[in-house]
DNA sequence: TTGGCAGTTGCGAACTTTTGCAACTGCGGT
DNA sequence: ACCGCAGTTGCAAAAGTTCGCAACTGCCAA
């Protein structure tokens, strides 16, 4: 079984079309431990079947975000990239704003704030993914 | 005075320039109480003055945003907005995944998260604008 | 008040992302 | 096993965003 079949699990329960563009997205993004840009999952995915289209590419990470399978990386001054988000693994990133460093901040971090939105807003929060921004300990420590 | 006027001060003390250009896009978005995408400060600012361009804006907003004073909301099927951050109103933003109603977050409710990372990872969160999406308590009463 | 220059701007062109549309296809029902 | 069609795809063209560069300008120092 590979490392995907989770992922695939789960869009089938969620009764939408699993065609094989999605799957080898979905694959080129889960057999890899860093996080893919469209264009690296584009190169990817032609290795195996050469006329999918790039639009293809953009339609497929969007629905497989909305999904809830991958994850979202939006830094400023570079490309946005995909990631798996892995049963068990799920987290969040925090990026340093002065020297990139990249933290992955575990997801029960985030319950409380969870509960802080259902008690006061009664909103239901969708974690699968955040991108926080501000200052690791080592730069804090340099310019605070 | 006008009611950008702090966030005009927050960036002379930053010592960074303050060009036209930055004070008439502060002053469309700090003028407005939505939500504004780059083609609106546009529109706007070109009432002002004819010959500002669009990458301009585009590299103004980028700058303003990483200064603080602008928030942006960036939500999927919509064009990027901006928003002021303004004095004692901080706020994030809450979208629903169902309906699209946005409810607006204290930042006071991000205080507990903040704490958080701060003793578990030492990373110092800049919590100047979020965006979160889930389902707000009237879509969960319909489909939960 | 003025001079110098690092940082900013306008413009054009490149690059990235989205969209419209006709052809195709996964998948539920028969 | 096959059918029908809502949802998906590839392609091409449009729209949105970024970039390189020469000219310009806030702002600091004198």
């Amino acid at each position: 079984m590979s490392c995907e079949s989770r992922a695939i699990d789960q869009l089938r329960e969620s009764g939408v079309r699993l065609t094989p563009q999605r799957a080898m997205v979905l694959e080129a993004i889960y057999h890899n431990d860093g996080h893919l840009s469209v264009d690296e999952v584009h190169e990817r995915v032609q290795q195996q079947s050469p006329y999918v289209d790039l639009s293809t590419i953009y339609r497929t990470v969007m629905f497989l975000k909305q999904q809830g399978v991958i994850g979202e990386l939006r830094l400023d001054g570079q490309p946005v990239r995909y990631e798996a988000v892995r049963y068990g693994k799920e987290h969040h990133h925090a990026v340093c704003s002065t020297c990139g460093a990249m933290i992955e901040i575990d997801s029960v971090d985030m319950q409380e704030l969870s509960d802080i939105l259902t008690q006061k807003y009664g909103f239901a929060v969708n974690l699968i993914h955040l991108t926080l921004t501000g200052q690791c300990a080592a730069c804090q420590a340099i310019s605070p």
